[in-house]
DNA sequence: CGCATTAGTTAGCATAGCTAACTATATCGG
DNA sequence: CCGATATAGTTAGCTATGCTAACTAATGCG
């Protein structure tokens, strides 16, 4: 009689059924925090592209496209209407003038924290159900997630 | 000395941070599984209304705006192309002329249920890590995120 | 009957995704 | 050193999705 490790094997069945409800969580949660965000007058590429060079530096064109799963000229508009509206500064880099070294100015990272304290009133107003431990699950949940998503390929 | 029950706050820094980790999460997530819906020919907002036809039965346009959570434009427009691809069928209210009812076709179907196979062919190929113990985890935040988008207003 | 309300559509704008094709710069081989 | 090749970004043009404002058509109320 074999006796395998229960918790190494995920029935596929199962993961079918999650990954659809993932799937449409993510669409709907996304959409009601647009709406929010709609608020700070840049959209949601914009802002998840911002979020990426205040938390994690800055970032060539290039690096930010692939940080962001997009392709360069996605990017590079996204870029375009950032520094527009003057939340990120460019400036050319002095060894490869083909490269781009993009970063937040003080008005980007301001909107960002603006928009994260904004998020989270909102989600407090609608979050009132929410016990501590169950915040504990979602908060392992997105761990989970965020590890999937790094390890991809 | 005052005692809470523990399970009833959720600290408000935790609740900041799990807000911004599962947008962030959300984000990134949508745009892989993209990539996979883009073989259907069908945007994701189309497959999402498409799923809701699918599992939740015919609707009014109104009706479809509503639980998509956009604008009866906006739906307009979706349920335009996925008649123009044939993946659902409109015909009009007989009591009400103004109303029109929407329900998916046999392709409509067919198609959303080959993009269910597809999408977890996807995930499981890429979920070799995840354990039953985590993906019963995945799911309980599911449901939890499920219960909250229900009861958001 | 007439007029307000309701359901959906149309028009027009912006963001965001893509591919293909272009420009400019760097690098490498001879 | 110079020409070919490779790389970084941009531009052009298509599609899809979101919105608001304004329109059409049908209902229904007084």
């Amino acid at each position: 009689m074999k006796k395998v490790k229960p918790e190494e094997i995920a029935p596929q069945a199962e993961t079918l059924a999650v990954a659809d409800r993932l799937h449409s969580v993510a669409i709907h949660l996304l959409r009601r925090v647009r709406r929010q965000d709609a608020v700070s007058g840049a959209g949601p590429a914009q802002l998840s592209a911002l979020s990426v060079l205040v938390f994690g530096g800055p970032k060539t064109l290039g690096d930010l496209a692939a940080a962001e799963q997009v392709k360069p000229p996605t990017m590079s508009r996204v870029v375009a209407g950032l520094q527009r509206s003057l939340l990120v500064e460019i400036t050319r880099d002095p060894r490869d003038a083909r490269r781009i070294h993009i970063r937040p100015s003080a008005k980007g990272t301001h909107l960002l924290q603006q928009g994260r304290r904004h998020r989270i009133e909102y989600l407090a107003a609608h979050l009132g159900s929410l016990t501590a431990t169950e915040l504990a699950q979602l908060s392992m949940a997105a761990g989970l997630l965020e590890k999937l998503l790094r390890d991809w390929h």
